[in-house]
DNA sequence: GCCTAGACCGAAACCGTTTACGGAAAATTA
DNA sequence: TAATTTTCCGTAAACGGTTTCGGTCTAGGC
């Protein structure tokens, strides 16, 4: 019980010979004779000794940890970046601390000073909704730790990033939709100046655009949070318009979802009055009533490149190599579903209320 | 560019005294000087000095980090308690690292490791569906550092403990169902090593003989991984049984959902020709069609204490006092929606393929 | 003028590891 | 045999802090 791990030191009283040889044997240097490594080596494992990592950070000035930061943890998309930078951390020998902003700025500061304050050797962050200022994170670059942001990227900050390509997963759920006959496109958009909410919007504007549909603002509304609730109201407000829309775009598959529990109390029928597309393919979007089209991110993959580009900067900075600070932009994918397949000639008679466009 | 943090020997160059007068004029000694006090605070603050806590790691035997494993990340009920446990070792001055096993045993051994080489404070385990040996995490009390199992536990193991009320929460579930009239209540269940399955498992038997319906092993299945895909499976083959059950109880919300989908597809009606009740409560339970009712778990609440109890048993050890293992039991509790009110008398009459029990 | 008690600060050990440097003994060469 | 090279290991500094133990200086008491 209570046993202090066991150290160099302890290796070294045993075997009457100093901490130096002790760790040039364990480390296989040449000028240790091969008695005296075998001596070590056995006794290391006798005693089942671990070298502390601590004492090597603070020796190699490199602690082999990545910090990160995301908005939210309970989140679909976040969780499964999570996961795909700590697998890939992992392998890579490196470990890593997790901190969420809440959506905070004030949070997002603190955690970013927490984390530079145990001295990360990288930081993944993906930034808060209401983060402008940027200095947290330009602290990061003055000390030369390298950044990797992923998904909420700032455009001021000249540092990697990985995305997905937002615009064109906003633009070919609009398409999609106009393609279905749709003309009157509902949108339930983020606040426009968190990036990837922005270009998924000039996707949609670009998409009417191309369609040659006049904008309207009425069809747009905002939701911060993208809750379901908040979504099925708004979504009711503007099927209780005086102009209805006759499809929905939202910017998240919980909207979406919100959407979809409104229209059905209000029985609408989806996708026949109606068409619904979401954003992110969640794994419920597949069996919700009726299935969602959707867009899917690869957020996996997006926590795997975020992770190599950063790993990739750290060992250029150790070999004093120029750190290159690429802009990965991930494909999306328009993953089709019921929610919006009009197949033309062959709908179904109308039934419920009778609500049609 | 690429400043080194500054340390205190700067400042005691600067200053021409040595560390020892920097430290304790940091740290407000009573025997440093007021003027050399304020001279050391005030350039401390202007270079912008941070201590490491490398250094401090290593003085202390202490890292300030809790090691972190579950068997997911991206999972529902497990993110929100990944949620809990980091705010909660925030506020207390902790970080986390984290790991994910992907409910492997060999890589649980290996994380669990690898933590204890990092020299966490204190682990935080949900143990893989595959683990039986525990001497992975025995090697941690040997050296005395205090564990907290949540949620999926090791009965093998003394250590303290947080779960749901698991029984109690597959009971009641259960209960509400013969309340509700089914008298033939399918089963999808995980493995029984699991303790919380097995528990579940426990309040399902119970409430059946409660009402002394003789249970039947016909209406049980297993599901390893609680898949959307493989339950929707699971439940085509139980409905397309001689005997057919009236009702299912699937003890994670997406097997729920999964047969949701897979009722649907075949024409049942839920809840007039059957009764579906989940287990988590996730956000989307209240979407779905119908609303499903499910079992909460308190999953922030769970993080939330194991991280109190490990923090106090950390502090315990460092004043040398004894640990306590307690065993928490949080309750659950039911939420009951469409997907299982049978509101007698008023049932709508049946339509579709016209299956009824 | 001497002794003593604070007041204030430095010296040094320590945490566990790496590594440049040096030095003694053994082996090789001249 | 003496000089030189190898072989093999110890010494000590360094990483960035904390903390114990003293030591110097000044002020006060007698």
């Amino acid at each position: 019980m209570k046993n202090q791990p066991v150290t160099m030191k302890d290796i070294a009283r045993e075997l009457g010979i100093t901490v130096a040889t002790v760790s040039r044997a364990l480390k296989n240097y040449p000028d240790i004779s091969p008695t005296t490594k075998k001596a070590v080596l056995s006794l290391a494992q006798k005693l089942n000794y671990r070298p502390n990592p601590i004492a090597l950070s603070l020796r190699k000035r490199k602690s082999n940890i990545l910090g990160l930061i995301v908005p939210e943890i309970v989140h679909h998309f976040f969780s499964t970046v999570v996961s795909g930078i700590v697998e890939t951390a992992e392998v890579a020998g490196y470990s890593v601390m997790i901190c969420q902003s809440n959506e905070s700025y004030k949070r997002e500061v603190r955690e970013a000073q927490a984390l530079l304050d145990s001295r990360v050797d990288g930081l993944l962050i993906s930034m808060a909704n209401t983060t402008k200022n940027i200095e947290h994170i330009q602290e990061y670059i003055q000390y030369g730790i390298p950044v990797v942001l992923f998904d909420r990227v700032n455009d001021d900050l000249d540092v990697t990033r990985v995305v997905v390509d937002d615009y064109k997963g906003g633009f070919e759920a609009v398409e999609h939709l106009l393609e279905q006959g749709c003309r009157k496109v509902g949108l339930i958009r983020g606040p426009l100046s968190v990036s990837v909410f922005n270009l998924r919007y000039q996707g949609y504007r670009d998409a009417l655009a191309k369609y040659q549909i006049p904008f309207n603002p009425d069809f747009v509304r905002e939701s911060t949070s993208f809750d379901l609730k908040e979504c099925s109201q708004i979504t009711q407000e503007m099927m209780e318009s005086a102009n209805r829309p006759d499809s929905i775009f939202a910017m998240a598959d919980s909207a979406a979802i919100g959407a979809l529990a409104a229209l059905k109390s209000l029985k609408y029928r989806v996708p026949e009055d109606i068409s619904v597309v979401g954003f992110s393919n969640w794994q419920m979007a597949s069996v919700t009533d009726p299935p969602l089209t959707t867009v899917a991110q690869p957020g996996y993959e997006m926590g795997q490149t975020a992770t190599e580009l950063l790993l990739h900067n750290i060992e250029a900075k150790e070999k004093e190599e120029p750190q290159n600070q690429e802009q990965v932009c991930l494909k999306t994918r328009l993953i089709v579903r019921e929610s919006s397949r009009k197949i033309m000639g062959i709908l179904t008679p109308p039934h419920g209320n009778g609500h049609q466009i």
